[in-house]
RNA sequence: GCGAGGAUGGCGGAAUUGGCAGACGCGCCAGACUUAGGAUCUGGUGCCUGAGAAGGCGUGGGAGUUCAAGUCUCCCUCCUCGUACCA
């Protein structure tokens, strides 16, 4: 019945990996163009893998395969990303060292990645937790330290007390944890930071040469956040020796600035308020800073805040404003201060409402007394007696009004980013541990040379003091190592080591380095072997690590470059995200609590009923009670009653997830294969169907009968040495073309739909030739591994399947003898008309066939035509009235 | 709010430069083989009208450009993703 996939699977599985097949030597030959495709490593979690790992991995695999076809060299690696919370939560919970779980979830991975016959070099694979390996995060993060781009600084961090660690900015999304979504508070602490504000320009430019997608390019854009505009000083009235300096994008308002406000942590804020507020400033600055980011944004769309009974002197006209504290302005970005316009800016349009604070136009246009208004327009009320910018554009205003700032000495052109350094560390015990010492002095020194890496010391205890007492800083779980991990003694100094780890995205930063030269221990990656490989020609994986990884890995690559230990400026020329794959799609119906049925267009996005606000309840019903009738599916047997059909994330509590082993054990890794990549293009998203995996598994079947006699199981008679006929060798070079085309450009579901095609025409022939089905199975290998190089070995070769060249397709065998040439009468089809090739192009030659027709003289007999218009080897469109 | 992407049969999706809409797969219908069929093979299958021949309508909705629009322009609706007081 179904071909013996499962034998033929474990069988090529032995074989590739018993003869090293796919094994990228050190020792290639460099005059060979070489092409490096790279998956983003996975997190080896204790689930195991899952239907989204190899979409992408599936992906890499093809070009892998195809370009090692067509004569390159190829890097196709995988490797671990093993450090990281579950392993320690894990821990935390059993008691078992976490080096154990990822160990055993490690090789849990890997043998599921060798069921699906992934054409990966093993003997590259890295771990970042392999301590031959983190000897290099190590050794890059001392380069980091010494070039000033790594410091210990007291700053507001994100701190999370239910993980116990503070995150980075990247991994706070909506005031919550990126992971677990808990909440997160602002507290300053020491900690380690990385300057890649210093790298902001550089990241923000290098993103126009890069094959990447246009948003993914877009968001790290947004997050770098470049402004340009100016800082402006304003004195503070009665207190000489201090000014408020604010940036501001818009300059060109400055005669506009009708009062300013302090973030709640700006540090002048105690210098300058005045008796009488001092209570009511306190009070407000606590709250604020008890606050969450996400009670501080998200929640809350009102305005807050509290003025300090100080003015400040607006430097255009000398006019008194009030100074405000309101946490609507953040003491991360800019200088923590603003001048507030209330005309031209929303936010300060609603405070100032609020308040009840003037409110002054400078740029002409819009309707104040409803709204700020933020476009173009001229300049107003803008000139003092030196000076005016009165009838400017805001652009030429900018210009001027600047100039003059700067010739005052009270302000100047100045470039912001959103982008803020990396807080790098974590409060954890499975990371990296920091190559650096500690005197009592405060001093810092690296661990260099021999003494890498500084390895992880086993303790008992990994839990993260959860400090709910969030007034006490949080201790690490390395503070309780033993003293002889936690003291050095170095030159009569004690030193204690660092007590923080690195964050998981450390390792993940440069691993793509680590492959090319993965066993070499001097140095992080030979240069040659560097200069060879780099930059990572295909990089695939999740949109997730737009940011955050991605920009990280940039950020350390130009370091590196910097420091002359890779070749290029950029890591990874061409980048894809596979779509999401979710899970089969269902249908509900929502019901009352008496059982009613309700439409689905009357359901709330939150499952209430909009009409009386009751919760509903919903229930998954099978597809074939459903019926679509117009653009509404509604029930079967209750045609009023609209049904919601949605394919929803996979996840465990759904109960919808789709387990890669089942599908490898009851259709076989290549049907695996091939369904993910037929299910539509790669970068969308698309959800399950375990009728379309029956229809590749089907597909395959037909494949192995086009050669195999399943009653004899062996191959078919058929099968000759004879020369093909013209019309198999024209269906053999359409296929060939078809999929090389699609290949290079990554389209696997038109791929492998012309590859079903050719199928299906061959399964007609009587007799077949055994060059045609051979390069059939070469340009079908990469999708189906497995069941080409049984094929290939059973109709008479001896080597694999891998070594064989790409065919190459022959636009002679593509030619046809005639041409079908369309006929339209006012833009319809009413005839096509079957043309000799030579005469297609003829225009002249179409236009009288197209108008000697039978069926389309009956047609314009009694109409008079206007023109004819026809396109060579295609149509004839003619225009009659 | 802002930014990006998207909407094509019953479903997933095809369709160089505007030039036969719906490739391929799923599902469905009919037939063959069969003790049987949820295996396999053959044929059919956008919708509507029609016995048929044929005709009309069709790419989220509305306008426009064009001999010709899924494709180009403008407006609108909905969906997905990202982001959110960044001065």
């Amino acid at each position: 019945m179904a071909y013996p996939f499962q034998e033929i699977e474990t069988r090529w599985q032995r074989y590739w990996e018993e003869n090293k097949v796919y094994k990228t030597d050190d020792n290639i030959d460099l005059n060979k163009p070489k092409f490096y495709v790279l998956d983003m490593f996975p997190y080896p979690s204790g689930a195991g893998l899952h239907v989204g790992h190899p979409e992408g991995y599936t992906a890499t695999d093809i070009m892998a395969r195809y370009k090692r076809m067509n004569g390159f060299n190829v890097l196709h690696p995988m490797g671990w990303d093993a450090f990281g919370l579950p392993a320690e939560q894990y821990a935390i919970e059993t008691g078992t060292h976490p080096r154990i779980t990822t160990e055993k979830n490690i090789n849990r991975f890997r043998t599921q990645l060798k069921s699906l016959g992934f054409s990966y070099d093993w003997d590259r694979q890295v771990d970042t937790t392999d301590p031959n390996y983190y000897k290099w995060t190590q050794w890059i993060f001392i380069q980091l330290f010494k070039r000033g781009l790594a410091y210990l600084a007291e700053v507001p961090v994100n701190w999370c007390p239910a993980l116990g660690t503070v995150l980075a900015n990247e991994e706070v999304i909506d005031g919550k944890s990126e992971r677990g979504g808990h909440p997160v508070y602002k507290r300053p602490m020491r900690q380690w930071m990385l300057k890649i504000t210093a790298y902001a320009e550089r990241l923000l430019e290098d993103l126009e040469g890069l094959d990447w997608p246009e948003s993914t390019k877009e968001m790290q854009r947004n997050w770098i956040g470049k402004s340009e505009g100016a800082e402006v000083d304003f004195p503070v009235s009665g207190h000489e020796n201090e000014k408020i300096r604010v940036f501001t994008t818009r300059p060109d308002t400055l005669f506009g600035a009708t009062y300013m406000v302090l973030a709640p942590e700006h540090s002048l804020i105690n210098k300058i308020v005045t008796n009488e507020y001092t209570e009511k400033v306190k009070k407000y600055r606590d709250s604020a800073l008890q606050k969450s980011d996400l009670e501080r944004t998200e929640l809350q769309k009102e305005k807050t805040g509290v003025f300090t009974g100080s003015y400040a002197i607006n430097p255009t006209n000398n006019e008194l404003i009030p100074i405000w504290v309101a946490d609507y302005v953040l003491i991360s970005y800019g200088t923590g201060a603003i001048m507030a316009v209330p005309a031209h800016d929303q936010r300060d349009y609603e405070f100032a409402t609020k308040f009840n604070l003037p409110i002054r136009q400078v740029i002409s246009g819009g309707d104040i007394t409803k709204e700020a208004f933020t476009g173009d327009g001229l300049v107003i009320n803008s000139s003092n007696e030196a000076f005016t910018i009165n009838g400017l554009s805001v652009d030429k205003a900018k210009v001027k009004i600047t100039a003059w700032l700067q010739k005052k000495g009270i302000g100047e052109y100045k470039v912001n980013y959103k982008l803020r350094d990396w807080l790098f560390s974590r409060q954890r015990y499975w990371g990296e541990p920091f190559p650096v010492l500690h005197s009592e002095k405060g001093d810092i020194i690296c661990i260099e040379g021999k003494d890498l890496p500084v390895k992880l010391p086993e303790i008992k205890d990994f839990k993260p003091r959860t400090a709910e007492e969030s007034e006490t800083d949080p201790l690490p779980p390395l503070s309780r190592a033993p003293k002889s991990w936690k003291y050095v003694e170095k030159d009569g100094v004690i030193y204690h080591r660092e007590y923080n780890t690195m964050p998981q995205w450390a390792g993940y930063c440069w691993y793509y380095l680590r492959f090319i030269d993965p066993q070499n221990a001097h140095s992080l990656v030979d240069k040659h072997k560097e200069k060879y490989w780099m930059p990572v020609d295909l990089y695939v994986g999740g949109a997730e690590h737009s940011v955050l990884h991605l920009l990280y890995a940039r950020f350390w690559h130009k370091v590196l470059y910097d420091i002359g230990v890779v070749s290029t400026k950029e890591p990874f020329s061409k980048l894809v995200h596979q779509g999401m794959i979710l899970g089969e799609t269902e249908f509900s119906v929502y019901y009352t609590k008496d059982g009613n049925a309700i439409s689905s267009s009357f359901v709330t996005s939150d499952g209430c009923y909009n009409k009386t606000g009751e919760k509903l309840n919903k229930k998954k019903i099978s597809e074939e009670d459903t019926i679509k009738i117009g653009d509404k599916i509604v029930l079967q047997n209750n045609q009023k009653i609209e049904v919601e059909s949605r394919a929803y994330k996979m996840s465990k509590s759904r109960g919808n997830v789709v387990n890669p082993d089942h599908i490898v054990t009851g259709y076989g890794a290549d049907s695996l294969r091939l369904y993910e990549m037929f299910m539509g293009p790669l970068k969308d998203m698309k959800s399950w169907s375990m009728k379309g995996v029956e229809g590749v598994h089907r597909f395959l079947n037909r494949v192995w009968r086009l050669f195999i006699d399943e009653n004899e199981n062996k191959i078919l008679g058929n099968i000759t040495t004879a020369e093909p006929d013209t019309l198999q060798l024209k269906t053999l070079h359409q296929v060939i073309k078809k999929v090389t085309c699609d290949i290079e450009n990554m389209q696997f579901n038109t791929a492998i739909a012309a590859l079903m095609i050719f199928v299906n025409e061959a399964n007609k022939w009587e007799k077949k030739s055994r060059d045609v089905l051979e390069s059939f199975l070469l340009i079908l290998n990469p999708f189906a591994p497995h069941i080409t190089e049984e094929l290939w070995q059973r109709i008479g070769n001896k080597d694999t399947i891998a070594a064989h060249r790409w065919p190459k397709y022959n636009e002679n065998y593509l030619k046809e003898d005639t041409k079908e040439i369309v006929i339209q009468i006012n833009g319809k089809l009413r005839a096509t008309m079957q043309t000799p090739a030579d005469e297609a192009d003829n225009k002249k030659y179409i236009e009288n066939q197209a108008l000697s027709i039978e069926a389309i003289k009956s047609r314009i007999e009694d109409k008079s035509i206007l023109r004819v218009i026809s396109v060579p080897g295609k149509l004839v469109n003619i225009v009659v009235k």
